[in-house]
DNA sequence: CTGTTAGCGCCTTCAC
DNA sequence: GTGAAGGCGCTAACAG
């Protein structure tokens, strides 16, 4: 059966049926019962699709009324737009856009390039672009770029040959070449998750550093003293070096001393990583009472790791975390962090977005805006 | 005017050089050390982007031989070459990947749909799908569908305006229209993930009513009798579905009874819905001693409740996943899960993807073919 | 309301 | 190794 050949299947083999018909894997699959499995025979030929003109010929009408008829506010008979579609759900005509895009020179999309895809923080970025973009018909096309600026600049560059109307970034730091090829793009550009000194064009972030000072300020006014820091070990992530500086220009300010820093593997630190960093802490500076993990995941690793070797959170140690995962909500202890309105940053991002690029079309100046989106320190039962 | 400030730029690369078009150097940027916050002022003027034709005459060679010399193994002498090279770092050109594949006929991309990018197992298959496609130069655009297969008919119908050269689906439910745009798209289709009783196309992925089904067996081996299970309370998902269907079969083989199902939320169930499922099920049904979870987000918010509630796991009722997050490594006690290799997913869907389009182009027959991904539970301290 | 003309920027094809 | 002509599929800008 075919259960048995998942179950004691070997790891990472994979085998290729030519016909699943005689193949191992039992009557489950082809329930339907049709003998015939002709799927991808018939359509894959090299036949050209068919085109405007196509659609011109056979409804009789001139391609530029086919192209208006597909148009939204474009001045067309109901008689012959009916008439139109009717012959393009006939012959399944799909339009080609980049052909489109050409001569009106507007690609209609635009590109956002995050980190990584799975962080629930980005994923609600690109949500709130998503959903503040297709009110307008835009679409998202979605890079990422596993924290390395030196892929960023590469997708940069591969993205701009396709044109996008404008480009959302994730951060303020990017190569020579990246604000080069970013400059020289005559599209409107927005960092995110940041407030970068020497912005490229508009900004809508928050200053990490800043909040990372408020959770200390948080753990202070909490009877906390000795408190250390949790993150990664180089400087690839720098929202995560943000959030270290802020923590040491806060313990500096506050009279607490230099502060302990743990940092530990490459951005983005797992889970395990936090585990791994909090056993370290506490063997280095037993005096520590309290830790902050420069994202939820770390801080989770550390409360885990904490239950194992049955150190009480927040008795021998508090722990504190960054971006309101949902892990941190459920995790017993739940976990306090610092909070971002990550849908809200691609929303504005998307609308101030749109904004620029309808004021460059009318031909007006645009000022670079800066929007700072706001940040809470989140307390529960970790601290 | 913005055209003047941008000559005045030392910092930048060239300046002797004008565009003959615009009498205006190209494109060079006042480098940043301004006290002014001259971000954005320059660059998003609506001048017209070098051409390859503008190359060309900078040049003195033909837009032929630029095409050329931007290929890889195109016959262009190495000084030619050379020249050609300089003067397009020089006037920061850039090439137009939609007008190149309007002609050529190549988009030079192809499309994969997921549910949600933000889980693992899907940004693991579409991280071994930009590997697969990158060693190719293809490109991947990410769409996702919410779990909604409206979504997905609307995200096939716009993606294909693009011209994908192929695309990866997750699941093989679609509506009526979405098969039909894509059996008329004539281009390779890959369902991922489950395997369709009726495919369009080609298939990667495993059956998750097998996995389901092992699952069962694992509890069943160490001992429990009173299984239930844990999921969402649509259909939406039908990968969920599929696993809860294993479920009972199994549950009906072993003489089991008819097994406990406690729905809760629509899917991707979260998990704070699986602590609440948790609470449902065991005052519904005390005698339950172990619960198989559509996921290990909601196992773990199983495991949470129980904490809080001081049951003890396994003691009180064993917790199972699916899909090997890393939460359910980490978290204590670990869980209980069925791991596939969601990055060979991808790798695989990518390589039968780029040899079923050479295929094509060679104009050879291709025969659909159908790799079977193997799956495994692992058995952690959560059973 | 509808049609004609002329490209968009590049690559294919064929010359030399 | 290089160039010239033509066209990919569509739309802007004018006609009528």
């Amino acid at each position: 059966m075919a259960q048995q050949d998942g179950r004691l299947g070997q790891e990472g083999m994979a085998t290729e049926e030519k016909d699943p018909k005689t193949g191992t894997a039992g009557g489950t699959m082809r329930a339907d019962g049709n003998p015939d499995d002709s799927r991808g025979s018939l359509f894959r030929s090299n036949l050209p699709r068919p085109t405007m003109a196509d659609v011109a010929r056979l409804s009789g009408f001139s391609a530029m009324t086919v192209s208006r008829a597909l148009k939204d506010g474009a001045s067309v008979s109901a008689t012959t737009r009916e008439r139109i579609l009717g012959v393009i759900e006939e012959i399944g005509y799909v339009p080609d856009l980049t052909a489109g895009g050409l001569s009106s020179k507007r690609s209609g999309f635009i590109t956002a390039l995050v980190p990584t895809i799975n962080n629930s923080n980005f994923s609600d970025t690109a949500c709130g672009l998503t959903d503040a973009l297709s009110e307008r018909g835009l679409q998202l096309l979605l890079g990422y770029t596993d924290y390395s600026s030196g892929r960023e600049e590469e997708l940069i560059s591969a993205m701009l040959r396709r044109r996008p109307e404008g480009m959302i970034l994730t951060g303020g730091f990017h190569t020579e070449r990246a604000r080069r090829l970013l400059e020289s793009a005559a599209i409107p550009i927005i960092e995110t998750w940041d407030l970068p000194e020497a912005p490229v064009d508009q900004v809508v972030g928050f200053s990490n550093a800043d909040a990372s000072r408020a959770m200390v300020h948080h753990l202070v006014e909490r009877g906390y003293r000795n408190i250390g820091f949790i993150g990664g070990s180089s400087n690839r992530d720098t929202r995560g070096a943000d959030r270290r500086a802020g923590y040491e220009a806060a313990m500096s300010e506050l009279g607490l001393g230099e502060g302990h820093i743990i940092t530990f593997g490459t951005p983005p630190i797992s889970m395990e990583q936090g585990g791994q960093a909090i056993a370290q802490m506490i063997e280095q500076w037993p005096e520590v009472d309290a830790v902050i993990c420069v994202s939820d995941l770390s801080a989770f690793g550390v409360i885990m790791e904490c239950h194992r070797r049955g150190w009480s959170v927040p008795g021998r140690v508090a722990v504190a975390g960054f971006g309101d995962f949902e892990v941190s909500r459920c995790c017993w202890p739940s976990i306090t962090t610092v909070t971002v309105n990550s849908y809200d940053i691609g929303k504005q991002a998307g609308e101030l977005l749109l904004s620029t690029i309808d004021r460059i079309r009318a031909g007006e100046e645009v000022a670079p805006a800066t929007v700072k989106i706001d940040f809470k320190v989140v307390s529960r039962e970790s601290t």
